[in-house]
DNA sequence: CAGCATCCTTGATGATACTG
DNA sequence: CAGTATCATCAAGGATGCTG
């Protein structure tokens, strides 16, 4: 009920993040890889508005640290796809249990802020 | 294996998130809630850091969205208890699912960023 | 197509000082 | 104690144009 508090006690870190996850694209991107690899194109198309330039960001911070592969395929027009690892795939887990959250308890929240006026 | 990407799959909105969670006080917030009402000055603690400007927007708008309760005491010196509602409770599950997806995966991550030179 | 390179904007956060 | 009021900062993200 009382005394010291962990100031980490909830992400396990001082003050940056360890792994990029809640930023704007990562989950999202791993959830359009779900159902298998995806080119970066066709990663753009349901990301819609994320420039090449974040797309690429995201990415690389991703297979860097192994949530996702990269395969560049020598033809012209060039083509890369991307899919995840398993350690990516283990992410979808505690995605769901937050997607699921959601799902259930957003309309509460919608409620509570309609009734404090905004 | 392919087709239509929802863009909105995971975070179930457009671009601006519903609900502020997703950002750096308001899931230690939580946590520090945990175990019963917290005062103002017993937040900042753990919180090490945090400007008392900041604590209050995220207090405020956790109250705003139905995640906490404020209860102010009508003594000098001023005291004002935070406390988690049912809603803010609930939202220990997924964040249980989120650390324990740390606890088992981070070691990975880190591995794998050593292995590709930061 | 799959990106780089550059420049720019903006919101979240921080520092500091003050108040009921 | 529990904030409020200003000002300053910085990194994530975006816009645009170019290239192998």
């Amino acid at each position: 009920m009382s005394e010291p508090l962990d100031p980490d006690m909830f992400t396990g870190c001082d003050t940056a993040p360890l792994i990029r996850i809640g930023d704007k694209w990562t989950a999202k991107i791993i959830a359009c890889l779900r159902d298998g690899p995806r080119r970066f194109s066709e990663l753009q198309v349901p990301l819609r508005g994320v420039t090449p330039k974040v797309l690429t960001e995201s990415l690389r911070a991703m297979h860097r640290d192994g949530l996702v592969t990269r395969t560049a395929y020598e033809e012209v027009p060039p083509r890369v796809e991307y899919a995840l690892t398993q350690l990516g795939r283990s992410l979808l887990e505690p995605m769901a249990a937050c997607c699921a959250w959601s799902r259930r308890h957003l309309p509460a929240v919608q409620a509570a802020r309609e009734a404090s006026g905004l």
